[in-house]
DNA sequence: GATAGTTTGTATAGCCAATGAACTTATTCG
DNA sequence: CGAATAAGTTCATTGGCTATACAAACTATC
C-alpha cells in the first residue's frame, strides 16, 4: 500500500548504473562511454565512472579501440563474456534439462536430456534436475551465477513459487525449489514455461532478431500457454496465473476438457487433438508432426485447429490491444500451415484490425526458448539492478 | 527505446515530492509530517521541506493541530480543497457534461444535460461540450486546473487523442480536442469512458472505498467495455485499445454483431438486446430496465445474459489472472440477479478458481464514473509528480 | 503549578553523486 | 610535423538527503 520507499543519493547511483548497463547491453553494436553519455543525457564524467565500475565489477568489457574518422578513438563496450551468468531449468513432458547464459547472451553450457516425464514422480524428477543443476554450476567455475529459474508447464504460483497443478505431467502441489537442493544464496524462481519462453524472445537473442517489446507469446504443446508482453515487462497477473489461453472457450457447446469445462481451445488446437487427427501419437517429435500435417488430407484439421486459435487469439487482442503473435512450441513449424485460418479470425473478429492489422509470426528463439529464457531472466535481474554486484565485487 | 532518462539530484527531489504527495493524498486519515516520515522511511527533517512546499504549492494544507497523548501534538496533512482541479468530461448516447473534482475527491461544480446524442453531429456535439467545459472553468475562478479528460463511448487512439469509430454515437474519425477549443494551455487528452470510468474506482472516491488495486471493470450499456487495473495502474495495452469484452466472442455460431462479426458478447448482454427481451425501448432508464428484469417472466433473459457475460469473464480471467470484477453501468443494479449465472461460468471455466475464486461485485463510484474518473486521472498526474506545480508556484 | 517526560518539527554540518568546464590523450588530415 | 577533432579524465561546485542536535508544545506527576 505504501508507495515507492525514499530517494536516497545512493538511489541515484542505482538507476543511472542501471541505465548504463541496459545502454550497453539492449545496443545492437557496441558503444563507447561518450555514445552512451549521448543516447542517455549523462555527461561524460558520470558514464565515465558508472562504466568504470560495471568493468570492475564483471558486467562490462572494453573491446580493442577502432578508429574511424579523427579524434581520439572510441573504446567500445560489451556485455562481459563468461563472467555472470544466468541458469534456466525446465521440467517438461519430453525432456528436463538446465541451460548456462552469459550476459553476451552466448550459452555457456546446457544439459538436455530427452525422456517421457508424463507421470513422473515429482520429488524423484526435480532430484535429480537438481544434480543436473550443481553439475552444470561446478563447470561453470570461475564464472558468478545470478539466478536460476525453473520453468513448468502449469500453473505456478510466483508468489510463492509454488506449483500449483501442471496437468501433462500430472504433478500438484509441488514446492520445486526445496526439491532442486540448490545453493541456498542462490536467487532461485520457479515460473510457467509459456512466460519464460516468451522473456527469450525479448533478451535471450541478438539484439537484431529480438522480437518488438509488445507482444503475445503462444506456446502449443499439450496444452496451450501464453505470455503477454507489454514494451518489454511480462504481464503475469495477480498470481503469475495469466496467459492460460487453452481454456479461452471456442465454442460453450464444444466437447469437455481436462479442466471440466466444455470447448476449450485445447480440445480444438491442442497438440492432442492434432495428433489423433492425422492418426500419430502423441510422443511424435514435432518435425515429423508438421510434416504430415502438411498432407493434402489434414487440410481440415489444420484449418480447424487454426480457425479456433485465430478465435481465442482474437478475444486476447480484443481484451489486450496487441498487434503482434509469436507462435512457439509446436506451432513454430506449423505457421505456414495455420497463419491463414488464424488471420482471417484477427481480421473479422478484432475490433481495432481496419487500423492495424495483427501480426502473426513464428518465435524467434524457438529451441528449449524456457530454458534460455529463464536464463535470461536472472541476468536481466542484473542489468537492471547492477548495484549488488559492484558491492560485491569492491568488498 | 532508449530506456529511462539519466536521474540527476533533482529527481530525487521529484521522486521524494511525489512519494509524500501519494502518502498523505492516499491515506485513509490525515497524516503528520512524522507519520509520513514513518511510512515512506525517510526523515523527518526531508519530509519537513518537502512538505512546506506542497503547502506552498497549494497541493496540500495543515489542519488544526490535535492533541492526544503527551508529546508535541502533530500538525495533520491533507490534501488542499478547491486549489487545483481536475476537469472530467463526456458525451455519450444519453448525456453531455463536464465535472470538476478537487485534490480532496470532493466535486466542486458539474454540467450535466441528459439528452439522446446518437447520431448527433460530432462538430456541433463537441463545440457544445466545448463551450460547457469552459464555463466550468469559468465558475472555478481562483482554482488552477491540471486538466481536462474527454470520455468518449468507442476506440480512442490514446495516442492521438483521435476518436476512430463510437458506433453508438454514429461518429467516427473525430478529433475532439480541436473542436473543443480548450485553452491552448491546458493538458487534455480523450480516452475511452469504461478506461476511465474504472479509474474512478481507483481514485474517485473515500479512500475507504475505493477498489482493490487490481480489477477488471466491465461497463455494461449499448456497448460493453471493461478496463483492465493492475496494481493501481490501468493497462491499456498498445494503443488504448485494451478491454473490448464486448466482442469477445461467445459462441462462434451465434447472431452477427454490429461489427460484422458473429456471436460477440454484446448480442447477449448488450442494453439493447437485454431491453428487446422485455419489451421496452433502449431510451428506458437504467432503474426501470432493472425493475422490469427483476420480473419473474425475465428469468431466461437474465440467466442468458448472465451465462455470456460470465463466460467472457472467464476467458478474460484467464488470460489476465485478475480476481476481482466490478461492475459498472447498467449492470450495477443488476449484480444480485446478474451474479448467480456469472460465478457459474467462472467457477467452472477459470483455471485457478479452486485456488482463488473471483469476486463479483458492483462498482463503488456508478454515477457518471467516466466524469469523476477524467477529473480523478488529471488530479492524479498532479500527484505524480508535483515538481512543476512547485516550479509554478515559487515563479 | 513547576518539572520531568515525550513527541513533533526545525536548524546545521557533513556526505554523496552529478555537473560543467578545463585538461589530457589519441587519432586523422593537410 | 602541427592543426583539428573527438574521447576520456580531473576537479571544484552544487543540490539534496542524512544525522544529530535542538527548540517547541503538549501530558503526567509530584
Amino acid at each position: 500500500m505504501t508507495s515507492t520507499g525514499p530517494a536516497r543519493q545512493a538511489s541515484l547511483r542505482e538507476r543511472n548504473l542501471a541505465t548504463v548497463a541496459r545502454a550497453v547491453v539492449d545496443a545492437p553494436e557496441p558503444l563507447s562511454r561518450a555514445d552512451v553519455a549521448a543516447r542517455t543525457g549523462m555527461t561524460r564524467a558520470t558514464v565515465s565512472t558508472l562504466v568504470d565500475q560495471l568493468i570492475e565489477a564483471g558486467l562490462l568489457t572494453e573491446l580493442p579501440a577502432v578508429s574511424s574518422g579523427p579524434g581520439r578513438p572510441a573504446v567500445p563496450l560489451a556485455p562481459a563474456a563468461r563472467t555472470v551468468v544466468g541458469l534456466g531449468l525446465e521440467v517438461n513432458v519430453d525432456y528436463l534439462g538446465g541451460r548456462v547464459v552469459d550476459l553476451t547472451g552466448e550459452v555457456v553450457d546446457e544439459i538436455v536430456i530427452a525422456e517421457n516425464l508424463r507421470g513422473s514422480p515429482a520429488p524423484a524428477t526435480l532430484e535429480r534436475l537438481g544434480h543436473l543443476a550443481r553439475d552444470l554450476m561446478a563447470r561453470a567455475r570461475g564464472m558468478r551465477v545470478a539466478g536460476a529459474h525453473l520453468a513448468l508447464p502449469g500453473l505456478v504460483d510466483t508468489r510463492a513459487n509454488l506449483l500449483r497443478i501442471a496437468p501433462n505431467l500430472g504433478w500438484s502441489d509441488v514446492e520445486p525449489l526445496a526439491l532442486l537442493g540448490l545453493p541456498a544464496s542462490l536467487p532461485a524462481t520457479v515460473g510457467n514455461e509459456a512466460k519464460l519462453a516468451a522473456l527469450a524472445q525479448l533478451w535471450g537473442c541478438p539484439v537484431a532478431e529480438r522480437a518488438s517489446r509488445t507482444f503475445l507469446y503462444v506456446s502449443g504443446d499439450v496444452g496451450i500457454g501464453a505470455a503477454i508482453v507489454i514494451d518489454g515487462a511480462l504481464f503475469g497477473g495477480k498470481r503469475g496465473w495469466s496467459g492460460e489461453l487453452g481454456h479461452v472457450t471456442v465454442d460453450p457447446a464444444g466437447p469437455t476438457c481436462r479442466c471440466g469445462a466444455s470447448g476449450c481451445l485445447e480440445r480444438y488446437a491442442g497438440k492432442e487433438v492434432l495428433v489423433t487427427d492425422v492418426g500419430l501419437d502423441i510422443d511424435v517429435a514435432d518435425d515429423v508432426l508438421v510434416d504430415r500435417l502438411s498432407a493434402p488430407d489434414a487440410r481440415t484439421a489444420v484449418s480447424t485447429a487454426g480457425a479456433a486459435l485465430g478465435q481465442a487469439m482474437a478475444d486476447a487482442v480484443n481484451l489486450l490491444d496487441i498487434d503482434r503473435v509469436l507462435l512457439g512450441g509446436v506451432y513454430t513449424g506449423l505457421v505456414p500451415l495455420l497463419r491463414p485460418a488464424i488471420t482471417e479470425q484477427l481480421r473479422t473478429r478484432v475490433l481495432g484490425a481496419p487500423w492495424a492489422p495483427v501480426d502473426v509470426v513464428p518465435a524467434p528463439v524457438a529451441d528449449h526458448a524456457a530454458l534460455t529464457g529463464g536464463a535470461a531472466a536472472s541476468l536481466r535481474a542484473v542489468v537492471e539492478d547492477p548495484m549488488p554486484w559492484i558491492a560485491a565485487a569492491a568488498g
